[in-house]
This record gives structure tokens, sequence and C-alpha cells, in this order.
RNA sequence: GGCGGCAUAGCCAAGUGGUAAGGCAGAGGUCUGCAAAACCUCCAUCCUCCGGUUCAAAUCCGGAUGCCGCCUCCA
């Protein structure tokens, strides 16, 4: 498959390092609270590719870490006025409760940053003798920034443009305003391990340098685009540095989570936790969203583009539904049949495959799907070619294609009358409909239409709507469901 | 200020040299007591603007404008 590489700035044929296997590690949260949207659009990107992956054929070892100590935890701690242990603890319970929610496969290894500790000094120490890292009177270890030539090739910036911009904060003694630390010395009241430089915690980027460590050479490291710097260009410094070997050989980065076309955070406070999203749409809904444009784009978050997902979901699945009822039929007639409508079929289920190729294109990739869809409905409504085997043909391959789009995409596998019968729960638990009063309204306008009084019947269905009840008369009865 | 990204119909969104996928909304039709749902059909001579390269550009190059991100913690 092609990938973006965003070391080099361009598409490029992924290729692993070992054949057959491919090693991925992806930075994964700080856990000091709840996660937004944006967390989940990295999880879903980074869980997406795995499985593209793996249906590929392609042995894959996923790395997700969790950074369990770092100053926002303690500061939740002291905060909350609980251990920093127990906030952590919390947060990646919480992480993985909603991440099994959205569909996101559990990765291969979770490590955490405190279970690494003597990793990190170790590579401290590394850096230390060979004097690309210096240690300070208070106890801190720093790394030297110039000793790294190529310090910068994956932001692009040069040191002397950096320069221009760092700055040092009160009481840091950096030799170098760009050098960054690798040990901090422990302040009173918080966690520390002891080390040669005294009681002290790791800095950030050392962490993921000491967790990846394992795996190197990696194929993949990812992460959100906003981790590209400092964070990746320092970890890719620190391993590089200390082992002479590459720390990775694709670096791909996942676009933000938008909300009014700003990016969604923490420090902005525009952000939507997964669990408010859960607690108006389904996960798959949200799956979806975040799927439909590619992950390199910035995604606008809203209501209204969460409904309309809603709308094109609701369409796929009465359609597999309808797929469902005529598969179940066996009277199949040998019809002529338009050689043109199968080549179709058989020429969409490859462009699915050949758009996630190309640098991970799920929105291209789910354009093919609804493509077929839309193949499979004007067969479905044909009244003669819908009970010939060559539509039947294609009914079971939109099926197996089906199938696919779950493995891959983790979309569509639901029961189609259970995710239907779902999702309408949904919508009327928003709606904040009380559906007792629906259906009094319902009886008597069943009893309306009884006695073919249609101005009595049609003024029920008025005041339903405007509830925003729609109704529907089906040979089977009224059906309803909430408006738009 | 430095570095980077983006600009496609009312909206969302694919498309990286060969003449604009898909979705939502909308219009007309079939169906219906009337509706709704479903299905069918239609809906960008054109891809922010100005130059250039080419037989050929939304796609490549240069410039302009606008928006966004990173440079401090951040998926």
């Amino acid at each position: 498959m092609k990938l973006y590489n965003s070391l080099t700035r361009a598409k490029e044929d992924f290729i692993p390092v070992t054949p057959g296997k491919v090693n991925i590690y992806v930075c994964g949260i700080t856990a000091y609270d709840l996660c937004h949207v944006g967390h989940a659009r990295s999880a879903l990107v980074f869980d997406v590719l795995v499985r593209h992956l793996r249906r590929s054929n392609l042995e894959v070892f996923f790395v997700r870490n969790f950074t369990d100590v770092d100053d926002k935890i303690i500061k939740r701690a002291h905060d909350d006025g609980r251990d920093w242990r127990e906030v952590a603890e919390t947060y990646m319970r919480c992480f993985h409760e909603d991440m099994d929610r959205l569909g996101v496969l559990r990765a291969d290894a979770e490590p955490k940053a405190t279970d690494f500790i003597k990793e990190m000094q170790d590579l401290c120490e590394r850096l230390l003798r060979e004097n690309k890292a210096y240690a300070t009177a208070s106890g801190d270890v720093y790394f030297k920034v110039r000793a790294f030539p190529e310090y910068g090739k994956l932001s692009g910036r040069s040191p002397d443009e950096l320069r221009a911009g760092a700055r040092v904060a009160p009481g840091e003694e950096k030799h170098d305003p760009l050098d960054f630390a690798l040990w901090k010395s422990a302040k009173p009241g918080e966690p520390f391990w002891e080390s040669p430089w005294g009681k002290g915690r790791p800095g950030w980027h050392i962490e993921c340098s000491a967790m990846s460590a394992p795996y190197l050479p990696l194929d993949i490291h990812g992460g959100g685009l906003d981790l590209i710097f400092p964070h990746h260009e320092n970890e890719i410094a620190q391993t590089e540095a200390a082992c002479a070997c590459t720390l990775a050989r694709f670096w791909v980065h996942n676009g933000f989570v938008q909300v009014n076309a700003e990016k969604m955070s923490k420090s902005l406070g525009n952000f939507t936790t997964i669990r408010d999203i859960l607690e108006r749409y389904l996960p798959e809904t949200l799956r979806f969203f975040l799927l439909a444009k590619h992950y390199r784009s910035p995604v606008d978050y809203s209501f209204d583009s969460m409904d309309e997902t809603e709308r094109a979901q609701r369409r796929m699945y009465h359609a597999l539904a309808e797929v469902d009822v005529a598969l179940a039929r066996d009277a199949w007639k040998a019809l002529p049949f338009p050689s043109d409508r199968s080549a179709e079929a058989e020429r969409l289920e490859d462009a699915f495959a050949r758009a996630l190729d190309d640098d991970l294109n799920t929105a291209s990739a789910l354009g093919h799907a609804f493509a077929f869809l839309k193949l499979v409905k004007s067969l479905l409504d044909d009244k003669k070619l819908r009970n010939s085997e060559g539509a039947r043909d294609i009914f079971l391959r939109f099926r197996r294609c089906a199938g696919e789009w779950h493995d891959v995409l983790g979309l569509f596998g639901a029961e189609p009358a259970v995710f239907l019968a779902e999702l309408r729960n949904c919508r009327i638990t928003r709606g904040n409909i009380d559906t007792a009063a629906v259906e009094t309204i319902l009886e008597r306008r069943a009893a309306a239409r009884r006695d073919k009084d249609f101005a009595a019947s049609d003024a029920l269905r008025d005041e339903l709507f405007a509830k925003g009840i729609e109704v529907r008369d089906t040979p089977q009865g009224q059906e309803w469901d909430i408006a738009g």
C-alpha cells in the first residue's frame, strides 16, 4: 500500500523492514482526563490502519503507550485531592471503556511509562556517556540538541530557526535554550524515583523512546499532527543519538477534529468528550462520521453533521435489511442479466480495497460502498431483474462486501434489524419523546382510520408531526419515527 | 516572525496530467385516500483568483487572497 510519510512529506510505497511483519508504535494518551473526539479520531485512524494491514496478510504488532506520570496528572491529582497513581489508573480505564465502545481494537502491547523508569534512566546514562546530554547541579538531565546534527528533520525546522523562538523557563539550567529535559529533579510533593542524579522523574519525550525501544526499528510511528514538534522530533533525537539506528521509517500523523474550524482542545475548552457524544449518538455513527473524511484532513464536528451521518448510515442498514429479505427467498430465475451491472459490482468491490491501499483513503472507500448500495437498490426495485440469478449474485457480493466493511472499518456489521431498532431508540431518547403519549395518539388514529375518517386521521398525524414524529401507513399498520 | 497544511455544488466530501465518486439537503416522477418511507430521474461546461508549462490541468510550476495548524502542554 501507499502511505504518506511525514518524514519525506510524500506518499511512499509501504514496505516493512522485515518482510511480512509490521511494527507500529502510536503515542497514546496522557491519562489525566476523559478522552474527547480528537482522541477518538486518532485511535480510529490507527485502528483502521492496523486492521487494513492485517487484512493484507501482514503480521502486525501494534503498540500504544500510556503516559501515566506527568505534570498534568500530578496537577489533576493535586486539584482532586487524589493520589496521582489513582488519577492515571482512572483515566486509563476510561480510555479503554470509551475505545471498547467505539470498537477500537486493543493494542498488542500497552506499555505504561512508570513500568519503564529503569530503561529511561539507562537511556539517559547512555546519552550522558556519549556526551549528548548533561546533568545539572540540581539533578536535571538535558538532551544536547546541538549534539544531534539531524535535529529538525521531521518537523522541517533547523536549530537556528528555532533558536529565535526558544525560551528558558525560570529555574532551568540549560546550556542552550533548545535543549530539553530527559530527567527532571523532583519538587516537594511530587512523585519521584531514585536515580544517579537524585530523586526525580522522567521527561515526557524520553518515555516514548524507552517504551518503543524493544521494537526498533519501527515500520510506522504514529500520533496526532500536533505531536510532530517537539515530541516526535525529540523522540527521534533521543533514540537515534543513543542507538545510532533509525527510530521509524514511516511517520504517520492524523489531522485534528475541529469545532467551527478551530482545533478542538483542552486549552480552548471547546471539546466534547466521547461520553458526551455517546449519550446522543450510537458509537458506530461516530465511527462512520470520523472515517468519512481522509485521516489527514481536518474534520469539523457538529450535531448537524452527526445527524447527516446518521441518515446516510440508516440508508445503508435499510438496504442491508432489504437484501437479507431478498436473499432469504429461494426462487431465482435464470433470466438474461445485463453484464455491465455485474461488472460494475465487481469493480466497486475492488475499488474499495484499492482506496484503502492508497494512503488509507477511507472517505473514497466509503464512496464506493455507497455506489454499490445505489446499484443494489436499483436492482431491488426492478420488478423483473430482482428475481434473477444475476441479481442474486450481486446481492451476495454486496453482503460479502459488507462483511469486509465491517472487518476493516468496523462499519455496517451489525444485524440490520437490531441496529435500526437501536438507532430509533437512540433518536427517541435524544428527541425526549414520550413514547406512551405517542402510542395513545396512534391508537386514536388507528380507530379513525378503521372508520375511514381521514380528516381525523390526518389531524392526528399533524399533531404528531408538530411533536417531531413522523407517521407512515404501511400494509402492516402505522409506523413511526423521529422526523428528519 | 519562522515552519507546514488546506481552498471542489446550498452543505459534507473523494479525486495528484486525459476531461468532476459518494453522502446530506433540494426539484420532478412512481407508489399512496392524502402523505411518509422506498425507488427512479435531475441537480458543478467546471474545481478561490491571476499568470505559466503541456496536445491535454481541479490535478504540475510561480504569484495573490482567505482559512487552519505547529513553534508552550495537546490526538
